[in-house]
DNA sequence: AACATCTGGCGTCACAGTCT
DNA sequence: AGACTGTGACGCCAGATGTT
């Protein structure tokens, strides 16, 4: 896998000099009491949409180093940390410091890393999977409205998801509805404190797959039945918005009520989006773990060969002490 | 077998950053 | 400014696994 052969630019700026391309690259065999190392290493910025860099170092603390990326020289300040580290310390690094302390994007990252260290690696590519046509009726009675009722002739219970059949899909069919879907608190999410008892809101899609939202107040008769639910047509409310009744809000707590269906239904609105949203957001954290893993497994995989080869290295070299 | 705990996935909300 | 997007945090649920 190329780039994992060199120092790791990390995410911090910092390049860890944990190995080296081969032994043998020039003056890397050099006895370590000198004071200055000349190193051709590989630097592959781990977060960074950069083409590897090969860097001709004089490893030297403080000293600035020469980056050569192709064919335009950079040159960068390099200290050494405390662990033998070698930190960047340049003007660039705040710059670059100051973009990534924003939260980061898993897809940006791991097609960063992916065009940055393997090509194999699949980049997360946006989703142009369309969505799955929803063909049926759902309703679900809020948990709070603790009965049982009659909505287009079924009878449905509280907190009940429901599927309407044929005779009320055609019904809304042809009105333009492919499908109506009532939900709020059958997810705990809507209590009766947060959606006025009486009322719920209906969301469907039309035709053409837009989402339409509609409050409605439903009438639940003494026996426990949900008589009516009273949609108004669209009139001044934005596109694709519905809202029925109330009528003569006056006091606070109608105030409060009416703030609290606003509330709902502009939740509602973002609900079904960022379901999908959260949905892809923990599909490109899973992705960009295992990315991660990877990545894990081959440094461990080439820690051990370096480990082998130091071993080696000594035993040939106190077999040569032995000899002479 | 029954129960407890762990784990992974999901939906939801809040919030920050970005886009229009 | 408001809409949109991506993500962390939270709670819930179901299935797997461990313990009694």
């Amino acid at each position: 896998m190329p780039g994992f052969g060199g120092k790791q630019l990390e995410m911090d700026g910092s390049i860890d000099d944990k190995s080296e391309d081969s032994p043998s690259s020039s003056g890397s065999s050099q006895p370590q009491n000198l004071s200055t190392v000349v190193h051709t290493i590989t630097a592959v910025p781990t977060a960074i949409p950069n083409q590897p860099v090969q860097v001709q170092s004089v490893i030297q603390p403080t000293q600035q180093s020469v980056i050569q990326a192709a064919g335009q020289i950079q040159t960068v300040q390099v200290e050494e940390d405390g662990e033998g580290h070698l930190v960047r310390t340049d003007p660039d690094i705040e710059k670059r410091r100051e973009i990534l302390s924003r939260r980061p994007s898993y897809r940006k990252i791991l097609n960063e890393l992916s065009s940055a260290e393997a090509p194999g690696i699949a980049k997360i590519e946006e989703d142009k999977e369309e969505e799955a046509a929803i063909t049926s009726i759902q309703t679900t009675i809020p948990s709070y409205v603790q009965t049982s009722g009659q909505y287009g002739g079924y009878c449905i219970k509280a907190g009940q998801t429901i599927q309407i059949a044929a005779a009320n899909q055609n019904e809304l069919t042809t009105q333009g509805l492919q499908t109506i879907t009532m939900t709020n608190a059958g997810q705990g999410a809507v209590t009766a404190a947060a959606m006025p008892a009486g009322t719920t809101i209906v969301q469907y899609t039309q035709g053409d797959g837009s989402q339409q939202f509609v409050t409605v107040p439903v009438s639940i008769s003494p026996a426990g039945e949900v008589q009516a639910y009273q949609i108004r047509a669209p009139s001044s409310l934005p596109a694709g918005v519905v809202m029925a009744t109330p009528t003569g809000i006056t006091s606070p707590q109608q105030l409060a009520e009416e703030s609290a269906r606003k509330r709902e239904l502009r939740l509602m609105k973002n609900r079904y989006k960022n379901r999908e949203a959260a949905r892809e957001c923990r599909r490109r954290k899973k992705e960009y773990v295992k990315c991660l893993e990877t990545r894990v497994a081959v440094l461990e995989q080439q820690n051990k060969t370096l480990i082998e080869e130091l071993k080696s290295l000594k035993e040939l070299y106190c077999h040569k002490a032995e000899t002479e």
